[in-house]
DNA sequence: CCACGATACGACAACGTTGTCTATGCCGTT
DNA sequence: AACGGCATAGACAACGTTGTCGTATCGTGG
């Protein structure tokens, strides 16, 4: 660690400490030529402000925390965290992550304890998470700033960052029925998850809109997770009159159906066409490879995480809410087929 | 943000603030009614010490780093985050984590401004990057505290956990052997990975301890992705004489690998058994489910982080190194039997 | 040539802790 | 009674920045 202080560089360029720290803030008030030697001897010296110190002072910490639960696939999580440090790193900020220790208990001694050392200059909050009321109190009540990525309720809560899934879902759907298939299942995701709702709902509108009557048995619950695709498939395939096409709310649980099926010894698409949710790394590795919606998801984080540094979600200005909508696109594999 | 400082609590208490201050580090020197009466009214007050004061005093930051790049599965990364941020919390410190950006350039701007900031009390390394020499020399030239997870060379350079990679693979390939495989194949992992390395080397002892001769294409080569897996298993099962068992170096590409026997109409384990390595959520996931080393990823994470909290990694005391063994175990799934 | 505003800079006090050093009181010992 | 030693506590100066305010210096218009 480097011991030089904005007094060395001060000293050796014949300027108050002040005027350094100008010039490492890019304020005004500081004549070119005294600028250049300031910063010259800032490279020369290799000199980096002391955070603490900075912090101290200005009351910024340079820090912002994600705020997520790790539910169904990692891959999720893996993304975001990869679009929030693209924004983090733009701007020089550092990114901490806080993990919501369980569902149940989800405000944990854990989260709580590390939100109230009051630390972040703003959270990113990530389904369910930005959702849980409990930990948006205890947010709002430290008086700290925060975006959500695709929320379910609350929208003018606080600024946010989102896509249409119920749309895509109602893409999707529309899509396996213009390839002929009728009896169509869907696999749900966890009950509180908004995205989960909105998917199952474009789901529904498509087959409504088309004069379908979707049986309540075609729509399996899941939670997310592989293993409950493998048992919400083979529930689904278990129908007296089983359905022609599977659509898994996620990824994850896709392939849980691909393992059903492959269980049962039908083929994927020759018996049973097979969609996703998601366009994680499984999609494109499986075989055959999944049908499924691309989510954007890395830039839903970046472009959150770049909302919150530019001072959206201030609690003084919470009122002044704000969005941004990001696109989805279908991705066509080799999992779906006309019947 | 609460407003009240520890000279709020020393006033109102009556006493000095390095009393308070004692009190809330737990240091001696305070009597047992004094301390009672401030703990009383620190717990009153809702008082939080202010963490950019405390580090620019103490010169510690309470902020551990966690190093690591996205190859293979997000599962890895996302365990370590898991493990490293229980002892983070119970100790009171917080995680911030730096993505290296690619593995070409990996000392991209991103991670060196980063790491250079000079934030953090130690960083945790995980493979690959904590064999990357460059990053290496420029965490030592800053004087940082680091320990490694399963680093692969330079064993004396710092403290690390690990587990043994090799023992590992040689169990389950001799597990294999005993269930009347000969010939085996190998699902290799990215060339500089060094727990793939020794995995390899595991499988090459455990084969040649038995008398077998490994013919070069019984080990194909793979990247931890699952797509490489599907590629390897392919070219694997399309030889003249196609192995019996796979052994692919992680899950994700034993994954591949049941995505390619379900492509050329081959049951697992009926005409293939396959066995994975890591034990992810993938692992139970599938059908049949995969056979795999349980690897206590963050279990080592944890362990990592608590001996950088507690010290070891300090530059002071490099020479003095530690190093943490922890336990594997194998578990059998469905998805290999015996010939 | 003067007044005046703009520009460029500096002095100094925060910011809220911890570290170091010193002071006080009380006890047991001689 | 004097003393040493320990337990307890406080005074005060760091720590390295930024914020606020004040002050030279300079160019410019009248």
């Amino acid at each position: 660690m480097s011991d030089i202080t904005i007094v060395d560089i001060a000293k050796q360029a014949g300027v108050s400490i002040k005027t350094v720290s100008r010039v490492i803030n890019r304020e005004e008030g500081v004549g070119p030529a005294t600028r250049a030697r300031v910063e010259d001897l800032i490279e020369k010296l290799g000199y980096r402000p002391n955070v603490s110190a900075r912090s101290l002072s200005s009351r910024r910490s340079y820090l912002i925390g994600v705020v997520f639960m790790r539910v169904g696939a990692y891959h999720y999580v893996g993304e975001v965290q990869v679009g929030a440090m693209r924004a983090c790193r733009r701007a020089g900020y550092h990114m901490v992550i806080e993990q919501v220790d369980d569902p149940g208990q989800a405000r944990g001694p854990g989260l709580e304890q590390a939100l109230k050392a009051g630390r972040f200059d703003g959270l990113v909050l990530t389904p369910p998470v930005c959702d849980d009321p409990e930990i948006l109190a205890i947010i709002e009540a430290q008086g700290l700033s925060y975006v959500r990525v695709a929320p379910d309720r609350d929208f003018g809560r606080s600024p946010y960052v989102f896509m249409d899934d119920q749309q895509a879902a109602h893409d999707m759907t529309a899509r396996l029925w213009d390839l002929g298939h009728r009896r169509i299942g869907f696999i749900d995701g966890p009950a509180d998850h908004g995205s989960a709702r909105r998917r199952r709902e474009g789901y529904m509108t498509a087959m409504a809109e088309r004069g379908a009557r979707v049986k309540p048995e075609w729509i399996a619950p899941g939670d997310f997770m592989p293993l409950s695709g493998l048992e919400a498939g083979d529930r689904l395939l278990g129908l007296s009159e089983p359905p022609t096409a599977i659509f898994a709310a996620n990824d994850s649980m896709a392939m849980g159906v691909l393992s059903a099926a492959s269980k049962r010894g039908l083929s994927v698409p020759g018996d049973l066409s097979v969609v996703g949710f998601d366009d994680g790394p499984l999609a494109e590795s499986s075989w055959p490879g999944l049908t499924t919606v691309h989510q954007p998801i890395a830039e839903m984080a970046e472009a959150a995480t770049e909302m919150l540094i530019e001072g959206f979600g201030d609690p003084r200005f919470r009122s002044r809410t704000a969005a941004r909508q990001l696109d989805y696109h279908i991705v066509e594999r080799g999992s779906s087929t006309s019947r």
